[in-house]
RNA sequence: GUGGCCGUGGCGAAAUUGGUUAACGCUUCUGGUUGUGAGCCAGACCAUUAUGGGUUCGAGUCCCAUCGGUCACCCCA
């Protein structure tokens, strides 16, 4: 509070004990998912050069433009420093450490299916469900380009809703932004569909026109979007091969009973997104109603250097899934608890304390087992025990540590309170 | 980057149209009682009212600046 104080950097939270529980469980719940359907963990470096998320992401994004932390790394002897930035998302990243790992060359390695999770850096100005520091779970698969990749995609987080209990409250758009030929065809109608509205658009929508037309298609000023009733839409430009995609997304989407909205409006604000896109929104959230969301990537591998490689994936924001299951209240109670039993000292019986803990930790490794060495009152010990969540509390005081015995009593169920010996704690605990 | 709102002890939250020792609840701690936790009773600790200026006889209450928070635009997960 004092202004002499150093504070966190804005936008970049502390992730407290009362909260972690939270994300421990959501990350599990996510990853579990994630394995069942055999997707593996990759892990690769907050920090990359400049140049793989100007040529990843676009380098005429936002992102790019104006939210990335880039910063000029220190020089060697003879070269000067080179520029550095700490990621913004996790797709490009991904594609790099496969590529350097050969992860995408080898032929019994072409197919990846992979998951990671970590921080993210977007210098932007924090509000809910946004923040500097934000952490994602995202997924990407290369080497699959039939549309039963993305719709298993979709599977996973439909299921991943449905865990969670927030599948009532979320809803699928999608959309195709069809190949690259396609855009290209679309791309030039839309640019000169919009010169002939320049006067009329809004300010960022002109100065999109010549940069990233496309984007100008999820503007939300309500005036443009007006104009953009008239507009060409991208489905009119679909090749034989987007169209076959999407038609089968969508059946394959039926069969399955996921429910899908189409927004032809859909675009995303990457650049390397093609055919198929999607969102899952949610209306609880406010302003960041996104909660996860992704597409199909086929040129981006080759754009990063690689040969051609099929590629979808997506990423969820951690905090924002977060903020939805409290605020739904589905977060389930008892992941709060940090401990099964706990022993309370009392006296000067800490020697005999740490045998029988010590004990207890390596017969029943499983088990929660606190204790307090600094000990505290009885009474305050005893409190503690109750808020740790633990269902049985031993006690040991000097009486207790001089018969060969602690006391077991039970927190959470009416059942009597007993003595057991200390060579049959172990059975009386399992 | 732009705009609105807000900033009182660990948390929540009072303070008559500026008036002088800054309520109260929760948490924490101590003691009592209950069966050693929960419950109940009593008591205790913790605030130069975000920071720095200014106006005034006097400011938590008004003004300015800074910092922080929040929501929205924008952007996106």
């Amino acid at each position: 509070m004092g202004s002499n104080n150093i504070q966190a950097v804005k936008g970049m939270n502390d992730l407290l004990p009362s909260e972690s529980p939270v994300w421990q469980y959501l990350e599990s719940t996510v990853i579990d998912i994630l394995q069942s359907y055999g997707y593996q963990e990759i892990r690769f470096p907050i920090l990359e050069k400049t140049a793989l998320f100007k040529r990843g992401i676009g380098e005429v994004t936002d992102i790019v433009e104006k939210e990335m932390y880039t910063f000029t790394d220190k020089g060697g002897v003879n070269k000067s420093g080179e520029s550095l930035t700490m990621r913004p998302e996790g797709t490009a990243s991904c594609v790099r450490a496969c590529e350097q790992n050969k992860l995408l060359f080898d032929r019994a390695n072409q197919v990846q299916k992979l998951w990671y999770t970590g921080p993210m850096f977007r210098h932007e100005r924090p509000q809910k469900g946004r923040l500097r520091q934000f952490h994602q779970i995202g997924v990407e698969t290369f080497g699959l380009e039939g549309p039963d990749v993305d719709v298993e995609l979709l599977l996973i987080t439909a299921k991943l809703w449905k865990e969670l209990g927030i599948d009532n409250v979320v809803e699928l758009q999608i959309n195709t932004l069809g190949t690259k030929e396609s855009r290209a065809n679309y791309r030039t109608a839309l640019v000169e569909f919009l010169n002939q509205h320049r006067g009329a658009l809004d300010e960022d929508s002109v100065s999109r026109i010549d940069r990233n037309p496309l984007r100008v298609l999820d503007s939300k000023n309500a005036d443009t979007q007006t104009i953009l009733n008239d507009a060409p839409t991208l489905m009119d430009y679909l090749d034989d091969e987007s169209e076959a995609h999407f038609s089968q997304l969508k059946s394959l989407l039926d069969s399955q009973g996921i429910a899908y909205t189409i927004n032809p409006r859909l675009v995303r604000g990457l650049d390397y997104y093609g055919k198929t896109v999607f969102e899952w929104v949610t209306t609880k959230l406010g302003a960041q109603g996104t909660i996860c969301a992704g597409g199909r990537y086929d040129g981006l591998v080759e754009e990063l250097g690689g040969k051609p490689t099929p590629a979808v994936g997506f990423a969820m924001g951690i905090e924002r899934l977060i903020l939805l299951i409290q605020e739904l209240n589905v977060v389930p109670k008892d992941i709060f608890r940090s401990a099964d039993v706990y022993l309370v000292v009392a006296g000067d019986v800490q020697e005999k304390a740490f045998q029988i803990s010590e004990h207890i930790r390596s017969s029943l490794p499983y088990i929660r087992l606190q204790m307090h060495c600094g000990g505290g009152s009885f009474k305050s010990q005893m409190k503690k025990a109750d808020k740790s969540g633990a269902e049985i509390a031993l006690i040991l005081g000097e009486n207790e540590a001089e018969e060969g015995v602690v006391s077991v009593k039970y927190l959470r169920e009416d059942k009597q309170q007993h003595s057991v010996k200390f060579d049959e704690i172990i059975n009386t605990l399992s």
